[in-house]
DNA sequence: GTCTATAGGAAGATAGAC
DNA sequence: GTCTATCTTCCTATAGAC
């Protein structure tokens, strides 16, 4: 359907591009939590699509790639957001301790206290199967990993403890949703976010 | 494609059931791994039946209520052997210590060392979705955290920290095997498995 | 940029011979 | 019990009007 804005002299607009009834922003915030629930099999366009509030053959405009550049420009939102509201806060000159509780609350807004799964997980193949999104994924872990262990040196760990601190807190983080899912409760991810400071910054030298 | 016994008469044995060429136990192993490796929507029946080394039509002999069938009796087999192998010894009367051992072995055969991912998390679908296997996989995930808490209320842990440090350490299983999926490698398992009596154990009364 | 309509193929499932 | 052949439905993707 073509709009009119009123005021405005006729023509001038049909020589710009129509605008988009949903941003890419956006658009890419509702296919992530398609990905996220379903993960990338069992996303299909029609439930897509729905999501999105738009027709199959909209998406595949916005996205000649089809499904495959959907997951894809998912993956690097998550990546670009995870960067900006996680590992830059980790990174700051901040105090480790209040490092820690930005982390906190950004991992329960991201995770929507444990009501959604990690796009990592759900996209995620078998090594033997070597999915399309292998490394990105394996980027995105091995970021957010280093960026714990750099908060968790300057809260006085050597290398290795902070790096085997940060891997562990990850491996909650994860199987906390994974329980989650599978026990139908977001329990296990309040607790771990409880338990998240006194997990990584207990026992520091 | 009849097969004949030598030196018995011809006939006997057209009137008993024919042998399958794969029992049913290595039959569920074999669509085990695929859905493993694939998760529910990523498991075709072209899969299924390539794995398993049978047509698709023979599958549905065997399981005829379908795919759903084929998961739901693979999840079934799993809870078996859970319950038999790890479940059983950690209930057992032998000294704590002895038990996470135990433990730790059947964990390593049960999930290959780390190649292979966790069925309960491959078949779990999101809450609001209430897929098929949502009862099954609550069931499986609270026998593992109850049987563990018992092993640690034995080692001397009160029931509260017992039942913190069992789901921290399924937490801990499900997230280094999803690091593995992601990451590429199985280091994260190896180095749970490695940890974990120290992780049950450590700061006994 | 979005839509309706449809092509082309893979998916789950069944029929019937052997 | 297993097979080949087939059915139907769903899925990914495209064509073309507006």
């Amino acid at each position: 359907m073509r709009r009119r804005v009123a005021g405005v002299g006729a023509g001038v607009e049909m020589h710009m591009a129509r605008r988009a009834t949903i941003d890419d922003a956006r658009l890419l915030e509702k296919l992530g939590c398609v990905f996220r629930e379903c993960g990338y099999e069992g996303a299909s366009l029609a439930v897509l699509a729905k999501a999105a509030g738009l027709q199959k053959a909209s998406l595949y405009h916005r996205f000649p790639g089809g499904k495959e550049q959907m997951a894809r420009e998912v993956l690097a939102a998550a990546e670009a957001l995870i960067a900006r509201d996680i590992l830059m806060p980790l990174k700051s000159k901040a105090p480790p301790a209040e490092r820690v509780d930005i982390l906190v609350r950004q991992l329960n807004g991201f995770y929507s206290a444990g009501r959604q799964a990690c796009l990592l997980n759900m996209l995620s193949a078998a090594p033997t199967q070597e999915g399309p999104f292998a490394k990105e994924i394996k980027r995105a872990f091995a970021a957010i990993i280093a960026a714990l262990a750099v908060a968790l040196r300057d809260a006085g760990f050597d290398a290795r403890s902070a790096r085997v601190r940060s891997e562990r807190a990850v491996m909650l983080l994860q199987g906390s949703l994974v329980l989650c899912r599978g026990m139908g409760t977001t329990r296990p991810f309040r607790d771990f976010l409880k338990r998240l400071p006194q997990e990584l910054l207990a026992g520091r030298a």
